[in-house]
DNA sequence: TCAAAAGTGTTATCCTTACACCCATGT
DNA sequence: ACATGGGTGTAAGGATAACACTTTTGA
């Protein structure tokens, strides 16, 4: 019952989802993605992966990191496992292999100014690239009502018997996308990309053999594998963890301003945010503090230059940023 | 930079906690875990686990389901990946092998009633034998004080130089165990278990050759490889998953009183609840209905029975049972 | 002097916590 | 009748959401 005799071997990879957030003092920050350099210019993006070789390195993690480092020159702060897909089907290359490959998903982050400019094989993008319906920041992204809509509600009206227990297509819309009644929560970004994966919406469920007519319109920029997956999982996530765990500042340079911190955290969350609620957050979670330093380089009033307070993580378990309210 | 030549071949293990609650109707419920039966009496407690073979099964879960019901019998509802574990060191065994074994840790739900006796080589035991400090139903267990504070500030003390960036010793065991101030957030499960990994207070440790003296005072039953490991990941996740998904249900029989089903949401998270808020709390989280019969089976009041509504998955997204307030 | 962004004060509302008392049944 | 647990009303306090206005600089 405990380990059987012959041992199944497979080979374990492990995928990075590497981001860091570029223009931090702009007025609209990227967020980015580390994606390998695509082999030739019809390739499909990838997700920096490599295997996992126990003999090297005593964990999965201390694996990760060292190939990181090796191969992109990017060096990694904060790293948290994600999720460990297995997949059949969802490997499928264009020669139609489909290796045993179980990939373990990595979310890292980083900060674009400690970048090597020479990261030999890897290029930074901007994740909204792959996901352009999570952009919120100016207003409901009105592909959602021309070319995403439409499919899905067609993919749900195809739907005959209700699944029993589970909730059916439409309930699933509804839930993901606020269909009618309007909730959008920003941190579903994986489950909305399986309900249109699964919709054959996306370039890769095409790839994969899902959904039988032609390749749709693209949805965003798809990915090699189930990178975009990868992906999804890690964006979803940190706009989770955002809100109990301080992780925004692995992606802030050393002194910022309010405003920068804000648009920050907008860029990752896909949402405006109030202003003075925001500053009152802040404060009452007691984060940062002041520098003593203007920064003069914003066009109108100074602004005062903060530093994350390292010592939060010594006084209060879970000093994360709870935003809650729109704009 | 995406996958290279030779494959480096591990073996994947599923290994699983299942959890049941017994005595649901009773006054004191026991969250119980399914352990394999030792294959003899000196033979450390073993979670029931099995390889992932690729070829029989198209993803982890599947191979996970299917194992399970072969060859425990039981029949699992919820299921939910916890954590890929890759560490060498923490699969030490008797005979010194430390085979390359990556094991991926699942949390399953399932109900005492429908488990068949027959289960042929596995059966319940309650998971606070395998941490009893993690039970704080009866007040703060005398055993934090008497037997793991005393060890684990003397290992705290040992901290020659504070790490750069992380917390102390020191800082982790005063956040994690509430020495001074007195939070206790139930939901560190995990991180708790490392802490006493680390000091070298637990079995595990001694025998992955941590902590140079002799074996120490037992501080709980200790399990095979890793397994307690994977077993305070699955609490810790219970624990936290309950406050904003209605997991709970899938332990609860088909109608429950309402009082049960506190002292099933106190036995996994280990506190006692305030009577009058949980009631509030359910009723405006809406979760259940009266299904208009009693039970007679109290001693005082005959209490109204409820059901699960299993229609609120639908309705909104996050249906949980935020437990705040002390009892 | 005016545009542009920084920064603050206040109120209404809801949710969380805490308190204490009444109710229906079996023995 | 009384012990036992079931069940409820209400008020204080704090967190959240929403409102609009003043301040300081560079051009």
């Amino acid at each position: 019952m405990t380990q059987t005799s012959h041992p199944l071997a497979i080979e374990i990879g492990l995928t990075a989802a590497i981001v860091a957030v570029s223009g931090v003092a702009s007025d609209l920050p990227e967020p980015m993605i580390l994606v390998a350099r695509p082999a030739s210019a019809t390739s499909a993006a990838a997700l920096p992966s490599g295997p996992f070789d126990p003999v090297a390195h005593r964990t999965l993690e201390i694996g990760l990191r060292a190939w990181v480092s090796e191969q992109t020159g990017v060096p990694l702060g904060y790293v948290e496992q994600l999720y460990t897909f297995g997949d059949r089907g969802r490997h499928a290359m264009a020669d139609d292999r489909d290796p045993h490959v179980v990939s373990v998903g990595y979310l890292a982050l980083t900060r674009t100014g400690e970048i090597a400019q020479e990261a030999p094989d890897a290029v930074f993008r901007p994740w909204y690239a792959f996901f352009p319906w999570e952009d919120w920041r100016a207003g409901r992204p009105d592909m959602l009502d021309r070319l995403m809509l439409p499919g899905l509600q067609a993919w749900a009206s195809q739907e005959t018997a209700a699944p029993q227990g589970r909730p059916s297509r439409t309930e699933r819309l509804r839930l993901m996308f606020g269909a009618d009644n309007g909730r959008f929560d920003e941190d579903n970004v994986l489950e909305r990309y399986e309900l249109i994966y699964e919709a054959g919406l996306v370039e890769e469920a095409h790839r994969d053999g899902r959904g039988a007519g032609p390749a749709p319109t693209p949805l965003g920029q798809s990915m090699l594998h189930d990178h975009r997956r990868i992906l999804a999982t890690a964006m979803g996530r940190l706009r989770a963890k955002m809100k109990y765990r301080p992780v925004i500042f692995e992606l802030m340079p050393e002194t910022f301003t309010l405003t920068a911190l804000q648009r920050t955290v907008e860029a990752i969350s896909g949402r405006r945010l109030h202003k003075q609620n925001f500053r009152r957050l802040i404060e009452s979670a007691a984060v940062v503090e002041a520098t003593g330093d203007m920064s003069h380089a914003t066009g109108g009033r100074p602004a005062a230059l903060f530093r994350f307070r390292r010592d939060v993580l010594q006084e209060r378990p879970a000093p994360g940023l709870r935003v809650g309210a729109r704009a």
